[in-house]
RNA sequence: GGGGGCGUAGCUCAGUUGGUUAGAGCGCCGGCCUGUCACGCCGGAGGCCGCGGGUUCGAGUCCCGUCGCUCCCGCCA
């Protein structure tokens, strides 16, 4: 681990890193320096494990050695700051500790300093009873950093983003830094907005990425582009998703998606080893369409089976009344069979209820025995129903089916929803297992029920594969693909529309008109009439990439300094009520008091 | 915005049917200890039971509200 170090240029404090005192160091004099991790105060004799970031060495302080100076072992507490030297010294065969690579010698000091007194700590930084609550790590970030868990995280985090920069150097791509202060880019979230002084009344958003100058980038010749940038987005947080996040943003012209899709590949090719992953190339396709089919979701795990199936012609004009009307409404029945499982009544039950709060009308369940069903609705089904569904599922006397009738999409997305819960349930996932999967042929557009419109499904830069046929938008597929990692989306991108007549179309049918498209993206609307390349590019999560990579569910585990859930940090306090001199600078004034007290 | 879980010592938790002085482990403080390494032994301190209100003779425990953390839905690629 330490071998990794450079040699450390020696002054007042240190000559060598904690880890780096290893037996071919023995009868040289060394100076350490690190936190005091532990202090075993034997009275007349004191052993510290001192630590730095490069791991533990155990000095041992000896009254002979130290005279007067010797005090200071009996005054030492941990995390004391403490610079050391002495002579490193081969430890006798029973005091060797095996757990430590620095645990053959030893340093017997011969001079310490006490750099700075540290406070008792309001957890043991490596502590043996129980998890610390996140709320107090985080309040004490600085201290939780300490940790193993948490260095080993951030170590993890930069030879990710190091790799990156490697592969996309050598591929010959520019690292290109783009505002934060800019305008509203349209990804469809909630921007952050920053108000300006200077021409008060007007506001600056964040970028919830830098969609838009990346394209421009691509009009101004670059060709090959790429950033580590922090993306904003003020929607509420979970556990993969933070207000402000990073994202490898990449865009590439004179391209097209087996390009892009190569050259990615490549890239996780050689990323994802440094988190200890292989990637098989080429990586698998799945079509958008197919993934919802087989998995009811755009982001499938495919580290285990369980897959959908479609069940409408075995029930339709079914007796079953439930059934016969979904489908003369254009419901779909899909199943799935989920094995062999003991689940009682109540576990059955129980998934109807996360059914319906999933948005489902309704779940029917069923146990496959020797004559039928076991199941609430069997006696509204004929033995053939059965019999087909039995065969269409795979399933055999003792196997737990489970079926939804809804629509298209939701019936899918139910059923998808719950596939996931019982994979992770059953324990049908190998944690050791990895899969990535490209999603791809995606609609360009999908409809928004609730606002009687056709929205974007990705971005509405997005490029139409083939023609666009503004009369039929629904059928239209995108230039789009997503990465996916074992349920979680890591990346997606597109190719972008270059030609703007086509741009012009699609603002139209999105219900963007002339005089909009003008005031909101007259910027790129220009600047795609003086030449534009064919272009595209994706951008990956990279919290989300290097929190799958290191095996944690949240990316707050892989964030320095993560907000909580409900978006604030502990340790800050932010966000936080701010002067009303500033307030007037700016010409705001806070409707109904706000702030939190 | 909605639903679930949690909130008791510095940390992690226990606390029975509402009943006397709220406990444990770790940490902390003091003492002893020259081969420990999650050191050991002896002693000790430490509590607004998140906050506010209510029911009750009596509330950590029941009820209402509120705040914080967390997971999920909505939202968000």
């Amino acid at each position: 681990m330490s071998e990794g170090f450079p040699a450390l240029r020696p002054n007042g404090y240190r000559d060598t890193w904690c880890g780096q005192v290893l037996p071919d160091r023995v009868d040289s004099e060394v100076r350490v320096a690190g936190w005091v991790h532990r202090r075993r105060d034997h009275g007349g004799l004191v052993f510290i494990d001192l630590r730095d970031r490069t791991g533990l060495v155990q000095l041992v302080l000896n009254p002979d050695e130290l005279g007067e100076a010797f005090k200071l072992g009996h005054e030492l507490r941990s995390e004391d700051v403490l610079s050391a030297s002495g002579s490193v010294v081969k430890r006798s065969p029973e005091t060797v500790n095996q757990d430590l690579p620095t645990g053959e010698v030893e340093i017997r000091v011969t001079d310490a300093e006490l750099l700075s007194d540290a406070d008792t700590p309001p957890f043991e930084i490596e502590s043996f009873s129980g998890e610390v609550s996140e709320e107090t790590r985080l309040r004490y970030r600085y201290l939780d950093l300490r940790r193993d868990r948490m260095r080993e995280a951030i170590e993890l985090r930069h030879r990710v983003a190091a790799s990156m920069r490697e592969f996309l150097s050598g591929e010959g791509f520019l690292e290109i830094e783009t505002p934060v202060l800019t305008r509203s880019t349209p990804e469809g979230a909630r921007d952050f907005l920053v108000p300006s002084r200077l021409q008060r009344g007007n506001f600056y958003a964040l970028p919830q990425s830098p969609q838009l100058f990346k394209q421009l980038l691509m009009i101004g010749g670059f060709e090959r582009y790429f950033q580590i940038a922090r993306c904003f987005r003020d929607e509420d947080l979970r556990a993969d998703r933070q207000p402000d996040f990073t994202q490898l943003d990449i865009e590439m012209s004179f391209v097209d998606t087996d390009d892009v899709i190569d050259l990615n590949e490549r890239l996780l090719a050689h990323v994802l080893p440094v988190c200890g992953v292989d990637v098989e190339l080429p990586m698998k396709r799945l079509a958008y369409d197919e993934a919802i089919d087989r998995y009811g979701s755009d982001k499938p795990d495919l580290r285990f089976g369980l897959e959908l199936r479609n069940l409408t012609e075995v029930f339709r004009g079914s007796e079953f009344n439930a059934f016969r009307a979904a489908i003369e409404g254009g419901a779909l029945v899909r199943g799935l069979n989920a094995g062999k499982r003991e689940m009682s009544r109540g576990d059955l039950d129980g998934l109807v209820g996360e059914a319906t709060e999933l948005g489902a009308k309704g779940l029917v369940w069923a146990v496959v025995e020797a004559d039928g069903w076991g199941s609430p609705v069997a006696k509204f089904l004929s033995a053939d129903e059965i019999k087909a569904a039995n065969e269409a599922l795979g399933a055999s006397e003792g196997d737990v089916v489970l079926l939804v009738a809804d629509q298209p999409l939701l019936s899918a997305e139910v059923l998808g929803e719950l596939r996931r819960r019982l994979g992770e349930r059953l324990g049908l996932i190998d944690p050791e297992a990895n899969e990535l999967v490209w999603i791809v042929d995606w609609p360009l557009l999908s409809w928004a029920h609730d606002e009687e419109r056709w929205d974007p499904h990705n971005h509405p830069f997005t490029s139409p594969d083939g023609p666009f046929d503004p009369a039929d938008p629904g059928a239209t597929r995108a230039k789009a693909y997503d990465v996916v990692w074992n349920g979680w989306e890591i990346g997606g991108g597109s190719i972008r529309i270059s030609d703007p007549k086509v741009q012009r179309e699609v603002f139209e049918v999105i219900g963007i008109d002339e005089q909009q498209a003008e005031e909101r993206f007259g910027f790129l609307l220009d600047a795609l009439r003086y030449g534009a390349p064919p272009h595209g590019g994706i951008a990956y999560g990279l919290d989300r990439i290097v929190a799958l990579g290191y095996g944690s569910d949240s990316i707050r585990d892989v964030i320095a300094f993560p907000k909580t859930a409900s978006g604030g940090d502990p340790m800050t306090g932010a966000p936080a009520p701010v002067d009303e001199r500033q307030l007037r600078d700016l010409g705001i004034s806070i409707r109904g008091g706000g702030g939190k007290g």
